[in-house]
DNA sequence: GTCTATACGCCGATAGAC
DNA sequence: GTCTATCGGCGTATAGAC
């Protein structure tokens, strides 16, 4: 570490605002020009930090996808059954929903792959197929009735999203983590063996 | 009718070709320019009959919305229950998800209030708005258990609108049809009382 | 109502001084 | 590693002939 503790990077302060800028008014419509006003970091200071803009998307959704990864590595860990662990990831998912909404919005609401053209849809995200995974593990050991793993997923994890994005569109009435119970339930019935 | 038959008006060629353009390429990358080769109609040409390119976004959005208006209300009238009714939704999402997968792709993956920031988002245009109120009469008149209006449209409808993503992201290894049955029954499970 | 030609602003990216 | 200045190109939209 070079840099005298709790300065900000340009890098890190680069990567906030551009989330924020990238979900309030989308990537295309947000210029480097933009980024540099709002970060008070000049133009040529960002392309000295980011090959281009592009690069600052990677980089965004890289780091989000690390945190998701390590975060259902640490489910996997601490929790054993499918219903435990399905309760955790539908709380990550809830709490990420409230503390950093710009996180969900990118990954639900951005559309990311129309910039990012080389990365895979948030179903096939390592991520997301571990959240799969989870599932596919109840069909194996029967807390899950038998059915396509894919209509498991769609069921289970289609309405946990859904509900997401109402709630990131102001179309729930309270925040999200006051329907946590009901919806795992709801997504749960679609589910479970009998 | 000015025009002599079975020849297509500019309009409609205008508007197909976008929706191609738009869902194949994204809004923001498909230019004027790709519009009018596509077409074979100028740039200029083009301008007369949309005043720009968000207008023949708009359009587009209103041709399917009204499409998908009519369409539930014929459900309505041939339908009675909740469940026959909530069935024939489904069908209909499948249908247009083989017949006219540009048209899911432009309500699902484009995005479009990117480029039509006035309009709702699809949970609250008027269509879905009335495959909510199918459940919520279910929830009033007994067939769908007592839950939260929301919820049971998250359960339901994310349900079928992902297993469409996954659908249209060619994740499945089947036409979305052949999973019909299977998928309402989950959705169905997720909300059916008892 | 169709075309060609073009104006003009915006934006991504670079050059180069400090 | 930060800045200012600017280039080059693209893309929307318009002008105006036919």
């Amino acid at each position: 570490m070079t840099e005298t503790a709790n300065q900000e990077e340009p890098r890190e302060i680069i990567l906030k605002i551009s989330l924020k800028l990238f979900t309030q008014k989308s990537y295309f419509k947000t210029s480097i020009a933009d980024i540099a006003r709002e970060t008070s970091i000049s133009s040529g200071s960002i392309y000295h930090v980011f090959k281009n803009k592009e690069a600052i998307a990677q980089a965004l959704y890289d780091d989000l996808m690390e945190r998701m990864d390590d975060s259902l590595a640490e489910i996997r860990r601490t929790h054993k059954t499918v219903a435990d662990r399905t309760r955790a990831v539908v709380d990550l998912l809830f709490t990420l929903t409230e503390d950093a909404p710009e996180v969900m919005r990118f990954l639900l609401l951005s559309n990311y792959r129309e910039f990012l053209p080389t990365e895979k849809s948030l179903s096939s995200s390592p991520a997301f197929e571990g959240f799969k995974e989870i599932l596919s593990d109840g069909i194996k050991n029967g807390d899950i009735r038998r059915m396509n793993p894919a209509t498991a997923y769609a069921s289970f994890y289609g309405t946990i999203l859904e509900s997401i994005r109402m709630s990131l569109e102001g179309l729930l009435e309270k925040p999200i983590s006051a329907y946590n119970h009901e919806l795992w339930d709801s997504a749960w019935r679609a589910v479970v063996r009998r």
